[in-house]
DNA sequence: AGCTCTTCCTGAAAGC
DNA sequence: TGCTTTCAGGAAGAGC
């Protein structure tokens, strides 16, 4: 499922392609995803694009109407569980799923396929309109003392606020767990309950975490694909997420699964004890 | 404030 | 073999 590494590495690919190019058509198929879907049709024929660059989990298309009134629109996009872009040729054969394509005016097409239409799709006066506004900190441009502000003494689960788009943007299951692991921290531990060093330790684990990941161009599990096709190769380092029964690689523990947050949450019973358990009252 | 449950959706996997 | 059930999960909303 896409997540911060996963979509950073669609960004970068688009990046490469995109930035100087003009919308000619949108042509769109099942659109209960999309916010507005008329806009996207009345208002992206003619725009030019400037900009791709990733905004938590959001994709963010930076935009130049073709009238000039000082309207910078962007395409915010959102992947969701199976969202994929791709950027092809008009003659490439369409994949089941695909519900919006875009031509552009090199002749190419950029597509989005979402089996699940978990994903969302909006047009936003500026880049920082309606769902970015609410996001927390970027897990890797945040420094390490903003991080601990932002977590320190919070009553909730670790693993609630990691997986919370409004504390950290980026984050999701698999980093959340991976980078758990790697702090040694259990996930039902409460932030407030961590010592300085272990959110310390946490905050390096999700940075090293998620730079590896985006070095290995993500993780490919479920659906997920660059803009290319190509797939990520960081689920070859998963040690923890969907290895439950499998040997810990730190201490040969069986990995084990719980539910946090409501998430299914694979950890190392070894590595990272578990809280202890306030008695019911009987 | 924070927890749990529900909804959206499809395909893969498990169960019978 | 083939059908039915269960599960996965990002985000938002309800209810406690």
């Amino acid at each position: 499922m896409p997540e911060l590494p996963e979509v950073e590495t669609v960004v970068r690919g688009l990046q490469k392609v995109l930035p100087g190019r003009r919308i000619v058509e949108v042509r769109l198929g099942k659109t209960d995803f999309i916010e507005d879907p008329a806009a996207l049709e009345k208002q992206l024929p003619g725009s030019r694009i400037v900009t791709v660059r990733r905004y938590g989990k959001f994709l963010v298309v930076d935009l130049e109407s073709p009238d000039a009134t000082g309207e910078k629109p962007a395409l915010l996009i959102h992947l969701g569980m199976t969202g994929q872009l791709i950027t092809c040729g008009p003659d490439t054969g369409v994949a089941p799923h695909t519900h919006a394509f875009f031509a552009l005016d090199d002749g190419r097409e950029l597509r989005y396929r979402d089996p699940r239409r978990f994903g969302s799709m909006q047009i936003v006066a500026q880049g920082n309109g309606s769902p970015l506004g609410s996001l927390g900190l970027d897990p890797l441009d945040a420094t390490k003392s903003e991080f601990l502000a932002q977590l320190r003494g919070r009553r909730a689960r670790i693993k609630a606020l990691l997986l919370d788009q409004s504390v950290l943007r980026g984050m999701g299951n698999i980093y959340t767990d991976e980078s758990l692991w790697r702090a040694r921290i259990h996930p039902k531990r409460l932030a407030a309950s961590l010592k300085e060093a272990d959110l310390r330790r946490l905050y390096g684990a999700v940075q090293a975490i998620l730079k590896e990941a985006i070095r290995l161009r993500g993780s490919s599990i479920s659906d997920y694909v660059d803009c290319a096709g190509e797939r990520g190769e960081f689920q070859l380092r998963h040690r923890v997420y969907q290895r439950e029964g499998k040997k810990c690689v730190r201490c040969k523990s069986a990995i084990r699964r719980v539910i946090v947050a409501g998430r299914s949450s694979y950890f190392c019973p070894q590595c990272q004890p578990a809280p202890r358990v306030r008695a019911r009252k009987a």
